[in-house]
Parts: structure tokens; C-alpha cells; sequence
DNA sequence: TAACTGTACTAATTCGCATAGTACAGTGAA
DNA sequence: TTCACTGTACTATGCGAATTAGTACAGTTA
């Protein structure tokens, strides 16, 4: 189900966070879709329960899951609208990103050209940006 | 001159590239220029000399600064060709931030208005999104 | 000679991340 | 009730990156 890079700079907890967040804007899980229990997924992917819980924690904190003792954990009735404003609110990470590049020399038009590539999930040069 | 951020998750050393890059990149500084010395640059900036060599070391391996034993740091010849291939070479963050923003459910037109304002250096709402 | 420059170490500290283990309480079905 | 599940809480530990502290060496230049 997830994918867990364990090389990466990213922390485990904020992978996991990242990714349940990408099902759920994506439609792959909706309100009210129970998550994977705490000890089934850290047995899944190989993660200390403690890394996990940390994750569903956030996520509760975030209003985009509800956890229920005794239960489980639930994507939450408002987590699209969270998601979306959550979204909007990191445009400043993309605002400072872009001004960095643009300072370096990189020209607006390779900026929205790789935005389109973003959006259209291709790439222009076949480097493979993902990696 | 430089500004750093202790509260920051960027590292001291990395703030410290970063602002050098950008000073170099608008044209503050020049090829040719001499750069602070480690120790000078410590004490302005309340930071560990060792920490300053790490972030000249950086520099001086990506090609940016050529440092010269007993003489000083100062900025190579083909920095800023060096720091518009660094730039391009980090459109991947780019694609993978719009690429996150967008699944989350931010519409492209956002997007492209963020750059538009990275690259203008304004911003549409005001709400100071350098900060 | 003296004061600067970059460079190279070792040691210690701090902090975030992750793991390991244990324990407690709520839920729901057999 | 019993049992297996659920989330939650807590302590202890290990690890690695970042940073600080201190010392030392060699090259440059007035």
C-alpha cells in the first residue's frame, strides 16, 4: 500500500502522513474509510507502531482523520476541504521555491513549463524527475 | 550580511550556501570577489568557524568559489554558469512540490499565479509569504 | 616577525528520528 | 465473560546529522 524510503531525508512519520493525504485527495480512500490499524501497518511496511501512530497522530491533529480507541482510525467527513487548504497554504514553500530558481538564473518560462509538466504528470525531457 | 536562522530545519551551513549563491546569482558579489574569512565571518555571524569552512568546502566543491591556502575564498570565474545549471538541475523539487500541491487539490491557474509572483516578486494577497 | 588566510583533526554536545518493550483502556464478536 | 482486536501512553535506548569547542599546521603578506 505505502511506500516507505527509508534513504530519504524525509522522515518515515511525514512519508506516511504525505502519502494517506495523496489517497485521500485522489479519491483512492474516502470519508469515513477505516486506515490500516496501527500494528497491522507497521508489520506491512516494516515500521516501528510507535513511527505509525506518530503519522495517524498528526493526521488526527490535522482534521483529516479520527481516531476512535477501541475503533480505529477514520478519514474524516472534512478532510478533502483540510487537504485543499493545506494545499494552499504550502504555496509559499512553491512562492520561496521558485524564487530561488529564478534568482539562480532559471527563466520563467522553465518554471511554468515544468508546473505544466507537474499538472500533466509528464515530463518534457524524459529525465525522470521523480528521483 | 548573511542572515541566519537558528529556528530554521535548514541547516546553518546550507543558509549559508544558500544566501551566498543568491548574493552571486544578482550580482552582489562578482567573480573575482574575495569572500569573508572564516574566522571574520564567524564572529559577524555568531556561528562555529568549523561551520563556515563546511559551507565553503560545499561551495568550492560545486565549482562556485575557489578557495586559496593563506589567501582567501573568493568567487570563481564561471560561478554564475555553475549556479544556472545548479538551478536547473532543482526544477525536480519544483515538479515534485507543484506535482503534491496539485493532488492535494490546488488547481494549476494557483499555481502558475505563485511563479508569476516568485518571479515579479510580489504577492496577490499580501499575507507576506517570504515568512 | 607578526598577523592574517585556509585546512585538518579529535572530542563532546545537542536534537530529531526511530526502535524496543511494556502497559492500560475501549470495542465488539464468540 | 472471554478473547482478540483497536488506539493510546510511557520509558529507555540507539543512531546519525548538525553544531560547537579546542588545537594544530601550513601558506601568504606586509
Amino acid at each position: 500500500m505505502l511506500q516507505i524510503d527509508v534513504l530519504s531525508r524525509v522522515p518515515v512519520y511525514e512519508q506516511i502522513i504525505d502519502q494517506i493525504e495523496t489517497l485521500i485527495a485522489t479519491g483512492a480512500m474516502e470519508a469515513g474509510d477505516q486506515l490500516p490499524s496501527v500494528r497491522g501497518l507497521s508489520v506491512e511496511i516494516l515500521v516501528n507502531p510507535n513511527t505509525i501512530q506518530k503519522a495517524y497522530t498528526e493526521l488526527d491533529n490535522l482534521g483529516i482523520v479520527t481516531s476512535v480507541p477501541g475503533r480505529g482510525c477514520f478519514v474524516s467527513q472534512n478532510a478533502p476541504e483540510m487537504l485543499r487548504r493545506r494545499g494552499t497554504e504550502s504555496l509559499s514553500e512553491l512562492y520561496a521555491l521558485a524564487k530561488r530558481l529564478h534568482s539562480l538564473g532559471v527563466r520563467a518560462e522553465e518554471l511554468h513549463q515544468t508546473i505544466d509538466e507537474a499538472v500533466s504528470g509528464k515530463t518534457a525531457d524524459g529525465t525522470g524527475k521523480e528521483g
